[in-house]
DNA sequence: ACCATTCAGGTACCATGTACGCAAATGGAA
DNA sequence: TTCCATTTGCGTACATGGTACCTGAATGGT
């Protein structure tokens, strides 16, 4: 074998339609994947381990390492599946902001149907081939202008880091909460609650009690937060850069 | 006992001091935190397992939990703990950009000094009270400005998102080819390398293409990359709000 | 001197990733 | 048809993790 395993998984493709001697393999990287994806999406990253994905192949843990080298490998191959969810036009409009307010929509709806994407994304960086499309997408919106390549690659960098941090935002207490086993509701009003309270009660923090009394935002329905948040990114690239439509 | 363990863990503070009986405790909630800290900074998160710094203090695992409720708050502890190096200003010089520079270039320091702080920050919604006072810093860099609270907040979300993001890509690869094992040259010679090249040289993605070979920032080092991120967050401030001095 | 109270920490249990090895299946060659 | 090199299926086993439980030691008030 040559280069086994010091590689990254996008190196080694599926055993490829072999016609040669030998066992037929009963499974796929991709339906180990799909599998993997439907686990985590239901019950967290946490609960898609390899016996209980195998279990519900119906088959023991050590066959999936036919398929995958490594389990890290296998977050990989998830953070790619949930991204080929991201459906895009084949190439851009010529409306910049369109373009990218479509982009950031989409991957807002992947990052909501899959919860822990943006965490995995995040803490490994990987470049599968969905990935590369989605940010070839982002980076081709500005095609037309005569921008400086290192200029697109930090707007479409602000853009993500915007869409990310907005996402996780939205999960974070949501999926904390299910991580340690209580429902929501509960947890908001027993656990972080009661800390904010007296946070806010104790008047340390003027300006985070402004934040978080004051704030109209905060009572918006998450999608209009997202908006608003959204605009404010386009705004500042549109500021930034006089030869862009403003608007 | 009254709210055992359903609570933040910064509502349950150290056993104050008690004059009662009782054998008398002989580590401290901060000294645990502290050989955590020394740990992960020295061999990652993953190294400071409960055995593991309850070896490096001398004391069995077990005894820890007589400190921390659980794993998870010996993480916002630590957290909390490597946020407290953040040294700041009492409070705002007027200069709301000054301010900024100065708290970003804080923050980068002690994400490089303490390479898992960012990956536990965005991974777990804490508030700890050095969090909170970095916080009110940075919103206090508007003050006398005719803001409203909700602008503010948005803006010092998009100076933390950029800054998260930016000592994350400077990390990254690092920090990754620490987890595998490898050393750094080596990981990204043999282990991304040759997908990256393999991507380019495919030649699907035109423009991932150009942000790679065409890059001029790719070659600056990291501090300088760094400010020029931060000047254009900054820039894209000063641009959204006519009412502060442009620069 | 006694005792309720508190801490130290060993033992134990369960879950995890995964190395190893062998049995079963498979298609080409004899 | 008969073998056999090759590849998959997967049980067993091990190291490592968090942590529940329990016993014994230390301590200060009565």
């Amino acid at each position: 074998m040559a280069g086994e395993g010091a590689t990254s998984i996008w190196m080694q493709p599926e055993g490829h339609e072999r016609s040669g001697p030998g066992r037929r393999p009963g499974f796929s990287r991709r339906q180990i994947t799909r599998t993997a994806v439907r686990i985590a999406d239901a019950e967290g990253v946490e609960a898609a381990t390899m016996r209980r994905i195998a279990s519900e192949l119906g088959t023991g843990a050590m066959s999936l390492y036919r398929y995958i080298p490594r389990r890290d490998d296998l977050f990989d191959l998830m953070i790619d599946l949930a991204m080929s969810g991201i459906e895009l036009p084949d190439g851009p409009s010529g409306d910049w902001r369109g373009d990218l307010t479509l982009l950031a929509r989409q991957v807002r709806a992947a990052g909501l149907r899959h919860p822990w994407l943006i965490a995995l994304l995040t803490s490994r960086p990987t470049l599968g081939p969905n990935l590369l499309r989605v940010h070839e997408f982002a980076l081709g919106a500005f095609k037309g202008t005569e921008l400086h390549i290192d200029d697109v690659t930090g707007f479409v960098g602000m853009l993500n880091d915007y869409v990310h941090s907005a996402i996780r935002r939205e999960i974070g207490w949501l999926e904390e909460a299910r991580r340690t086993g209580l429902d929501p509701e509960r947890w908001k009003r027993d656990y972080m609650g009661p800390y904010v309270r007296q946070v806010v009660e104790s008047g340390a923090f003027p300006l985070f009690n402004r934040s978080v009394l004051d704030s109209r935002t905060a009572h918006l329905a998450p999608e209009e937060r997202f908006r608003h948040g959204l605009d404010r990114i386009l705004d500042a690239i549109a500021a930034l850069t006089p030869s862009l439509s403003p608007r």
